[in-house]
DNA sequence: GCTCCAATCTGGTATAGACCAGATTATGGG
DNA sequence: CCCATAATCTGGTCTATACCAGATTGGAGC
């Protein structure tokens, strides 16, 4: 269409941007649905969809499923070090924070738990699979695996609210070390479904495994987070 | 072709995840070509593709421009808050390591640079430009700037090794405080080009702001990572 | 005003083909 | 044998079309 030797779809999402930039299209808000674009745009569904799924890759935009595409927030600022909870850092930045728990149960500790945390197969272990909201868009879900010995009755309080501070205000725990990793991966089966994505959506994985004061098994935590959600931000040194 | 509900490429993934592991095809291995898979598999390239693009998003397979698809090696661990090298950890990982110089100048702080940085607009800043293999494959390519004020003749030695390293050494500069941030995002530009790989390729970002021990600006880092390459993994505490 | 259901709109999946550009391989001449 | 060139193979891009399933909307009946 265009003289340059650039691909169409990489023009489009030049278009795209520009355009969305001019109309000033603000966080959460929906574009034009893919046929009407291809109409604009004089191309196929097929080729306007390669510039979606390039926006979407970069974090300007994100699918909500078979709603349509819409401007994604700004990212999360996310600092796993530190021992503060969802609802708290959320608020400070500006935003308004959900947590639902999808499940809670008492089960058995399983081989690959086992195997990360030193404890012993069959075991029994507390388990917790929570989704969180940011403005109403769910940004992450979690699995908080706990040790009961540590922390009994657990189960019956509200998981709602941030599981840090029941466990420092009731238990008078503290996670003293922690095992970080994060990685890029791909949402699939329960967490595609439960953040309502398509398989194979990226993702960022986080994972925290805590001891407590006592050098005893805390907590395991494994986060599957949407890809342009969050930004992970941490200092290190003695004061600011 | 099958009776589930699941999609045709959905189930292709798992066919060829199953046929991947059965022909235990190793690291760095390449696959039969698409259109010889679709043939295989009795569908189209299009729908070999999607099944292709879910296995390299879930980082089993990556793609070289051209030349086909291949087995992803095991993701490298790494540690930004610590001020160990590159070469290093990789060889402590049983890997080969290699670093590649694109460039290196003595160039003026856009604004940009001097809002992170807290240095005028337009004063004299160093700026390498590098790229780094993992057994010969592409994983960073990677931004130093550095305050030539705390390092003067930087450029003048290799910067194929350890620039951290030769801070230490040589000017006898350490980081105390580092601040850090990590998010996904899409590779394009100079970075796609310099990795070889699509505009739009799934990547991890690293920031590492570094100021040394008398609170001087030091150097900022800025990497640019494959988003099946590594595995971040941070240990928090006092002892091990 | 309410509920329920049908029509409609959305993105998601899939087919069948075509051509391009870069990478690799085969070939032929020196 | 080496080297340049041509043929071939690879993934990358693009068109045109079709149907599906879930989400939304609009209207009929209460």
């Amino acid at each position: 269409m265009c003289r340059t030797d650039y691909p169409v779809y990489l023009q489009l999402r030049d278009r795209l941007w520009d355009w969305i930039e001019a109309e000033q299209l603000s966080s959460q808000q929906r574009l034009p649905s893919e046929r009407e674009l291809s109409e604009r745009f004089h191309t196929t569904r097929v080729t306007i969809r390669q510039a979606l799924a390039q926006l979407e890759a970069e974090g300007l935009i994100f699918r909500s499923n078979r709603r349509g595409w819409f401007i994604t927030p700004e990212r999360l600022r996310y600092d796993p070090s530190r021992d503060v909870g969802f609802n708290r850092y959320v608020i400070e930045q500006g935003f308004r924070p959900r947590t639902e728990t999808l499940f809670k149960q008492l089960t058995e500790v399983p081989p690959w738990l086992a195997e990360t945390t030193g404890l012993a197969v069959g075991a029994p272990i507390y388990h917790v699979f929570r989704r969180r909201y940011v403005d109403e868009r769910g940004l992450l879900v979690e699995h908080n695996y706990l040790n009961p010995a540590r922390c009994p009755g657990l189960l019956g309080e509200s998981t709602d609210l941030s599981i840090w501070q029941m466990l420092r205000d009731k238990y008078d725990l503290r996670p003293e070390h922690r095992d970080i990793e994060i990685y890029p991966l791909a949402l699939k089966g329960q967490e595609a479904e439960a953040l309502n994505v398509n398989q194979g959506t990226a993702g960022l994985y986080i994972q925290r495994l805590s001891h407590d004061q006592d050098g005893e098994f805390l907590e395991l935590d494994r986060e599957y987070w949407l890809h342009d959600a969050l930004k992970i931000a941490v200092h290190i040194g003695n004061r600011h």
